[in-house]
Formats: structure tokens, C-alpha cells, sequence
RNA sequence: GCCCAGGUGGUGAAACAGGUAGACACAAGGGACUUAAAAUCCCUCGGGAGUUAAAUCCCGUGCCGGUUCGACUCCGGCCCUGGGCACCA
């Protein structure tokens, strides 16, 4: 097949993605048994309009991973999809007076061409959109199985709100504690909202991480800090006045958390949440504490925000009983303690802990030192509490029966003694918290319950299911449109047939990006959440995406799995058995974002270069896990070298001879132990360059994989001038051999400049089912090596040594180099390191 | 505030298991070809000293210290930047 002579990226590129269209080429095959198959996905996008540089890399690194594992022989499913709900569309909608549906499925059909104008080998049969009933009515399917497990439950959690608007806000929406469209100052308010019980699984969810070898350490590290295991002890402190105070809860005490019982008898005060039940009881005749209650509610629910926020107290005027010294202890409202974490209630000990000494310190509150610093440490490490709290674990004084103890004996004898005393059990805590899933939003899965004054949350039974969104809607003003739609709310109670509403919050979006990977697997089916083809093809071998992913989005799926296991549905306890997280796209140091205003529109450079120049350049500007900051300028040198590649085959007499070697299989028989010392030595640097980039290959990185392969290019420029005119057959055959090498080795990134190309020097099949290129050893073997010669660590000279000399040799030889004799001359060697093929180093006295 | 990363020339980066710091590119400068431009090809390119030119030497991987024959790489402390913090996705 003749080639233009010229690159035309618009057209070769077109014409690879009709070619691949028609034969199917990536079609993934449902067991397949004969092959190994791997399962390679990259996050699904977020509609949201057009594709940005970091879709365009996420991607990317996804399809070369695909069409490279492909290469290898595996039977490989790559799909794609949309991650449809979410608040963008609504806020679309209210500015351009569109429905979110419409907005969304518009943005799927630009975003869908987009992708497939950069040629990724995507199984489009398997496209899903969350959006869809046929997607999500199994999303309701299983929360209502859920519901009859008990694995689902709901209570009131805080939410932002805003009092203008009177709508709840999302974090992103809470700038400065106030509203980002009113500046109103936000609130939190207690509201009903469904909550799944992932700290039921939060055990087996850390645990397992220590069996993923396949993950980044610095993502299980972070999921490990967030479920947060800790051991500790509840302990419940008395209420003064017991249950004659007539403070509700009285006769059951306060219940606290701590993981440091050795400071118990150092306890100055007890600090409860300004929701808990204890605050509202004692604000009943106090307006000043009514006020600062009030107060409180201020600020949004982002732990970020009530962790740097100003830290206050008011005083209760309620005394809680030490549960060891009988002393009564002032209780505290104080706005840093939260009503939804834990008990509500903590106990705070200034002289160790630096939170409580800081709030001692502004309200004139006791600070006592309980704990000392071990004798041996007692030196270095002096304990001035008039400036910090000492927070380190000591011995223990001014504690009665537990003086002189260390923090594990004192753990074990206080427990026992409270446990002996009915005051407190030891208990493992997780910081993980369950997953509220309400959302107060339009555009989502509807969640599939009804609320019944007789019979409270009844499930929709799953001959009504799914319970479908309205599509059709307007929405105006801030709340959801089927907020106020009887036709939808207005329903009958399933259980009693009487009049009931029905549920207007909608999922949070997790849960549909929660389990998609499974469902691409067999999408068609419309009796079954999943069948044996999600078996077939979970887990996935290989999930890429962003590292702003590395806790919520990863352990939800991690969840999910477990619960479609435990449903049956799934074989499987974990979904990706290798992750790569990839790094951000920076523009002037800041992530790349529609808010920060400082994206590159990816389809400009398409445009212009081509899909194949795009690729090449994002894969080659950093490896994937690396942050990539972006510079268009760059982009003009990897369409240079496209271009360089391009006319090492176009010229009528190259392809000629490349046909003649590669074409009609004369490589075979290639006179390599023939040639000239010369083109034996080309070869051999060729060679070794393969060898590197298949080094590179199997770790993903692929910036230095295209640097070999510019390397090589480089390298074959004197060849790729004389064979214009006259080569030898040996400089025919390793050009030949260079070329196929070349081709294949860069198929993945530039799947269609290699794979016109490869039709041109004459091939019949595809370059996807052409095999991965190997070294060939015999070609790599050295005489000689070059060796490094330090003295005392600095470099001071290079030598060539036979490559089977010994020690003693290289020694020899090293010595009679003038600029070492420099150094060494009149000084004592004191030894000799030799680092085999590398270097020696001579150690002089100084 | 807490958790996790990162910091190497003018720029993106490379350095295999602790062993030649800056490969490969971009930008810049110079040259060849051309009537001219584009394209292409060649040369220079961390800082300083030295020299006709070179050889060669010193400094240099955010900062301070440590381990080692040898540290971008390992350890301790600090500074700065980025990601996440449960309702952006």
C-alpha cells in the first residue's frame, strides 16, 4: 500500500478508526478461554461538556495499557461510560434554562465523539450513563434488599443550609461559611437522611489492604488513616445529682471515648457536642447559653471547617462525676465536638493534649499533669506545660493506685478497674463513619422508599421498580422540582394501601460510580443486577484514575463489592487488584479546573496536530503518576517526531526495500552475523534500547518508553540518509528490522500513524495482533564495557576493559590512566570497590 | 487542624537494587540548505574558574544535619507547593 509522502494526521487517522469500527477490533469477548483476559478500566467521566487534559491523559494511559496488554496476547475488555448524575447539570440548568437530562445526554453525545476522534479502543457496545432507569433500578433494586438486611437505616444528620434560600448546600457550595449565590451565612441543621452501614464491614475493609499488592502504598495508607482503628476505652462519667437532677439520660451517665486512659485522672472538665441532649437541657432557663448554642450552628459541616475554626465553650452549670476520683467535673458545650462522631462527648485533658490545653488555657480551666516522661528520656524531653501540653506516652503520678505505671500496664488496670465497676469496657474504634446517601437534590437515582404514617419507610416492592425520574422538568429557583410534584411524591403505602409519600431525596452519586465496573460486564441484562460474565471479568486487572480518588470513591467500590458479594451477585471481595493513580494536570502550578479558570481545551490541539500527536505528547511529558504541568509549546516536538518517523517509510524507495524485508518475510534470513563492525555495533545499541523500553513497559512508564524510541530514531538517521541513495543488504535489514521494532513498540501510544504504516512496509495483518517486540540477546553481546573510575567517590576518569576482566584487571588498567595516577600518586589506597559493569572506586588516605 | 504526596538546568523531565546528575525533549542562540519563507539537517546550551582551543578543577538535585568508599536515592529535623478531609466528581 503506497503512503503520501507528506503526514496528514486528519486523514490517516480517520480512516485507522473506520478500519477498527468495521472489523470490530475491540470487541472484548465473554470467556474467551483460550486467552487470559484483562480487564482495563479507566475512571468514567462526569459529562460535563467537554473533555479536559486530564480526561485526555486518564485515557490515554488506559488505551495504551489496553492495546499493550492486547499486544501480549490477553483477551482484553477496555469499556467506557458516564458517570450522568451529579450537581453540575442542575446548576447548568438554572443558568441556561435547560433540563439537567437534556443538558447531560447533549454533553454524552459530544463527549462520546471526542473520544472516539482520539482513537481509544473502547468495547462501545458496552457503554452505560448512570442516568438511566435501566441502569439505576438495580442501584434501587439492592438498596431495597439492603433495607431487609438491616444494612441500611436512617437518622438525622447535619447538613448545610442556608437560611435565604432555604435550601441545603453541597461543601463545594459553602465558601467562607456563607452561600455561594446569597452570601447568606450557612447553618447546620439536623435532618432525616438514609445512612448503609460500611462500618459494618470497616474491619475487613482494612484488613484486606494489606493484601493488594497491586495498590500504591501511599493510597492503602490513606485508607488505613481513614478508617482509623483505634483501641481505647468507653468510660461513662456520673451526673451529678443522678437521676433525681432530672436531666434526661441522667441515671446512664456521660458516655466518652478516649484512646488515652492513662490520662483519666488528669480529666479537668467534660466537653459535649451543642446538639447533644445535655446542652439542650441545661439552655432550657439560660438564654446566654441558649445564644451560644445558637451560635454554634454556624459554619458548614466540613471537618476542615469546624478544625480550624476558633475553638469555644460555654459552661453547662451540669457536673459530671469522675468515675475514679468521685470529683465533679464542669460539663462544657463546645463547638468543636460533634453530635454525629462517636458519643458526642469527650473527655478532655489539658495537660496532655494540646487541643484541650489550648481551651483550658482561654476559659481558666484546670490543667493537671498526670503523666512524666520515662527516666531515660527524662533529660532530653522537659515537660513545661506553661507552653504546650505534653502529649507524649510516659509513667504515670498523682494517680493513685496506678503510679509508676507505663501506658499499656495503666490501660489494662484502669479497664479492668472500670469494667469491675460497670464505668467503662475497652473498645475498638474506627474513625470511619457510615455513608449518609440522601442527597437533597433533583438530578439522581430516586431513592426507592415510601414513607407511611402507619407503617414508617416501606421499600417499593420490586415489581414496581425502578421508581424512574421525571426527565421533563424545569427547574426553577434553587430546590428539586420533584419536591413539589405530587404526581410523583403522591403515592399509596405498598403495605397498607393507605396515602403515603413517597421518598424525594435522591443517592449521593458514589453509589453509582460504586459498582459500574461490574455492570459493563453484562449491561444487556435486564433480569439480573449482574450475571457470570461480571465473574468472568472481575476484578478488574488494571483501574487507572485520579489520585483525588484515593479514599471516597475507592473504598465505596471496595464497599460495594462486598455487598453485591454477600448478596450473591459477585464472587469477589476486592474490585482492582492493580491501581494506578494518576497524577494531577497542572496549568501555573494549580490543578486544571473550570472553577480555577485555567484549562487547556484538549480538542484545540487535536484539531491542529492530530489525536495520535496529542497522545504522544501527554504520554511523554511525565510518567503517569506524576503530576504533569502543562506547556503547549512542548506539543510542536512530538509532531515533529511523528513526522520523522512518517518519512523513515514513506519515500517510494524505503517502502520498497522495507517491503522487500519486511513484506515478503526476508528478515527471516537477515545476514546479521555478516555485518560491518559498524552496523554490528548500531544494532546492538538498537537492541539495547528495546531491552529498556520493555523495562519501562511492564512498570507503565511511559515517558522514557517514547524516549527509547526517539533514541532509536536518532540513532538510525545516518542509515536513514544512505539508504535513500545505496545500502548494503546488512544496513537493508537492519533498517528493516529497526522499523518493525519501531512500529510496534509505539503502536500503543500512536495506534495510527503505526498502524497506517505498518500496512505500507508491506504487512497483510494488524498491528494490534502483531505480538510484542523483544530484544534479541545474541545482538547485544559486548567485548568490551566502559567503565567509570572514581577516587574517593568523585569521578576522575573512564576506561574500556575486556568485559570478562576480573578485579584485579580493572584495577590494572584503571591505574595506568594519568588523570588517576594524579590522585592516587604518593597516597596510601586504603581499598578498592568494584561495582561490576559499572565503576570502581579507589579509597586514598587523604 | 488532620492524613497523603511532591520539590533536580530557562522549561517538561531522566538516572535499572545506594554507583558517571541532567538521558530524551521544549525553549533559546548560532550555522547549512533556500531568491525568500516554511520544512529539514548540524552545532552550543546548569553555574563558576581555566584555556587560542582543550585538558582539567570547584560548586550544584528545596534547607540543615546524619549514615556510607560513594546519597537525587536511605535516616532525623525544617521550609514550601499540591491532593484529600465524608454533599464537586
Amino acid at each position: 500500500m503506497a503512503i503520501k509522502q507528506q503526514y496528514h494526521p486528519d486523514e490517516i487517522e480517520s480512516q485507522a478508526q473506520a478500519y477498527w469500527q468495521e472489523h470490530r477490533s475491540f470487541a472484548a469477548r465473554d470467556h474467551a478461554d483460550h486467552k487470559e483476559k484483562f480487564y482495563c478500566l479507566s475512571m468514567f467521566p462526569y459529562p460535563s461538556g467537554r473533555l479536559h487534559m486530564g480526561h485526555v491523559r486518564n485515557y490515554t494511559i488506559g488505551d495504551v495499557i489496553s492495546r499493550y496488554q492486547r499486544m501480549k496476547g490477553k483477551n482484553v475488555l477496555q469499556p467506557m461510560g458516564w458517570d450522568a448524575f451529579g450537581l453540575p447539570a442542575e446548576n447548568a440548568a438554572l443558568k441556561h434554562n435547560v433540563a439537567p437530562a437534556k443538558w447531560t445526554y447533549e454533553n454524552i453525545e459530544y463527549m462520546r465523539g471526542q473520544l472516539k476522534r482520539l482513537g481509544f479502543g473502547y468495547d462501545w457496545d458496552r457503554e452505560l450513563a448512570t442516568c438511566h432507569p435501566k441502569y439505576y433500578r438495580w442501584e434501587q433494586w439492592l438498596f431495597t434488599r439492603l433495607f431487609a438486611k438491616n444494612l441500611v437505616y436512617k437518622k438525622t444528620a447535619p447538613v448545610n443550609w442556608c437560611p435565604n434560600d432555604m435550601t441545603v448546600l453541597a461543601n463545594e457550595q459553602v465558601i467562607e461559611g456563607r452561600c455561594w449565590r446569597c452570601d447568606t451565612a450557612v447553618e447546620r441543621k439536623e435532618i432525616p437522611q438514609w445512612f448503609m452501614k460500611i462500618t459494618d464491614y470497616a474491619e475487613e475493609l482494612l484488613a484486606e489492604l494489606d493484601h493488594l499488592p497491586g495498590w500504591p502504598e501511599q493510597v492503602k495508607t490513606m485508607q488505613r488513616n481513614w478508617i482509623g482503628k483505634s483501641r481505647g476505652l468507653e468510660i461513662i462519667f456520673g451526673i451529678a445529682g443522678g437521676a433525681d437532677s432530672g436531666i434526661p439520660g441522667a441515671e446512664q451517665g456521660l458516655k466518652v471515648f478516649t484512646t488515652r486512659p492513662d490520662t483519666l485522672l488528669g480529666v479537668s472538665y467534660v466537653a459535649v457536642a451543642p446538639e447533644h441532649p445535655l446542652s439542650a437541657h441545661a439552655a432550657r432557663n439560660n438564654r446566654v447559653l441558649q445564644a451560644f448554642i445558637e451560635q454554634c450552628r454556624q459554619g458548614g459541616t466540613s471537618e476542615a471547617d469546624i478544625e480550624t475554626m476558633d475553638k469555644k465553650g460555654m459552661d453547662t452549670g451540669i457536673k459530671a462525676i469522675h468515675p475514679i476520683s468521685r470529683h465533679a467535673l464542669p460539663v462544657y458545650v463546645a463547638n468543636f465536638v460533634l453530635m454525629a462522631y462517636g458519643e458526642g462527648a469527650v473527655m478532655a485533658v489539658p495537660a496532655h493534649d494540646q487541643r484541650d490545653w489550648e481551651f483550658a488555657r482561654k476559659y481558666s480551666l484546670p490543667i493537671k499533669q498526670v503523666i512524666k516522661p520515662t527516666t531515660a528520656e527524662k533529660n532530653s524531653s522537659a515537660v513545661d506545660l506553661s507552653q504546650c501540653a505534653y502529649t507524649e506516652k510516659g509513667i504515670l503520678f498523682d494517680s493513685g493506685e496506678f503510679d509508676g505505671m507505663d501506658f499499656p500496664q495503666s490501660f489494662d488496670a484502669i479497664a479492668a478497674r472500670l469494667a469491675a465497676e460497670g464505668k467503662g469496657q475497652v473498645k475498638v474504634h474506627y474513625r470511619l463513619r457510615d455513608w449518609g446517601v440522601s442527597r437533597q437534590r433533583y438530578w439522581g437515582a430516586p431513592i426507592p422508599i415510601i414513607n407511611c404514617d402507619a407503617c414508617g419507610a416501606v421499600p417499593v416492592p420490586e415489581a414496581e421498580l425502578p421508581v424512574v425520574l421525571p426527565e421533563d422538568v424545569s427547574m426553577e429557583g434553587v430546590g428539586s422540582p420533584i419536591k413539589k410534584m405530587p404526581a410523583f411524591y403522591a403515592v399509596n403505602c405498598p403495605a397498607c394501601g393507605g396515602k403515603a409519600q413517597r421518598e424525594t431525596d435522591t443517592f449521593d452519586t458514589f453509589m453509582e460510580s460504586s459498582w459500574y465496573f461490574a455492570r459493563y460486564a453484562c449491561k444487556d441484562n435486564d433480569n439480573a443486577m449482574l450475571d457470570g460474565r461480571a465473574d468472568y471479568w472481575l476484578p478488574v486487572d488494571q483501574y487507572i484514575g485520579g489520585i483525588e480518588h484515593a479514599i471516597l470513591h475507592l473504598l465505596y467500590a471496595r464497599f460495594y463489592t462486598r455487598l453485591l458479594r454477600d448478596a450473591g451477585l459477585l464472587n469477589n471481595n476486592e474490585p482492582f487488584t492493580n491501581l494506578l493513580t494518576q497524577g494531577m494536570v497542572l496549568k501555573d502550578g494549580a490543578k486544571m479546573s473550570k472553577s480555577k479558570g485555567n484549562t487547556v481545551d484538549p480538542q484545540a490541539l487535536i484539531d491542529q496536530y492530530g489525536a495520535d500527536t496529542v497522545r504522544l505528547f501527554t504520554m511523554f511529558a511525565a510518567p503517569p503518576e506524576q503530576s504533569l504541568e502543562w506547556n503547549d509549546d512542548a506539543v510542536e516536538g512530538a509532531f515533529r517526531f511523528l513526522k520523522r518517523l512518517w518519512r523513515m517509510v514513506a519515500d517510494d524507495g524505503k517502502q520498497a526495500v522495507l517491503n522487500e524485508w519486511i513484506g515478503q518475510r526476508k528478515l527471516r534470513h537477515a545476514p546479521w552475523d555478516t555485518l560491518s563492525a559498524e552496523l554490528k555495533s548500531l544494532r546492538a545499541e538498537l537492541h539495547r534500547l528495546l531491552e529498556q523500553a520493555n523495562r519501562d513497559v511492564v512498570k507503565y512508564q511511559f515517558n522514557t518508553v517514547v524516549a527509547a524510541a526517539m533514541k532509536m530514531v536518532n540513532s538510525l538517521q545516518p542509515l536513514t540518509e544512505k539508504l535513500r541513495a545505496s545500502a548494503d543488504e546488512g544496513g537493508q535489514a537492519l533498517y528493516a528490522e529497526a522499523i518493525d521494532t519501531l512500529l510496534r513498540l509505539l503502536s500503543p501510544i500512536v495506534p495510527h500513524i503505526t498502524h497506517t504504516l505498518w500496512q505500507a512496509v508491506g504487512n497483510s495483518g494488524d498491528i494490534l495482533d502483531a505480538g510484542w517486540p523483544a530484544p534479541d540477546a545474541n545482538a547485544m553481546v559486548r567485548e568490551s564495557i566502559e567503565l567509570v573510575i572514581q577516587v574517593n567517590g568523585k569521578l576522575r576518569g573512564k576506561v574500556s576493559v575486556p568485559a570478562d576482566a576480573d578485579k584485579q584487571q580493572i584495577e590494572t588498567i584503571a591505574m595506568r590512566d594519568d588523570n588517576v595516577q594524579r590522585y592516587v600518586e604518593g597516597r596510601e589506597i586504603i581499598k578498592v570497590v568494584v561495582v561490576p559493569g559499572r565503576l570502581l572506586n579507589i579509597v586514598v588516605k587523604q
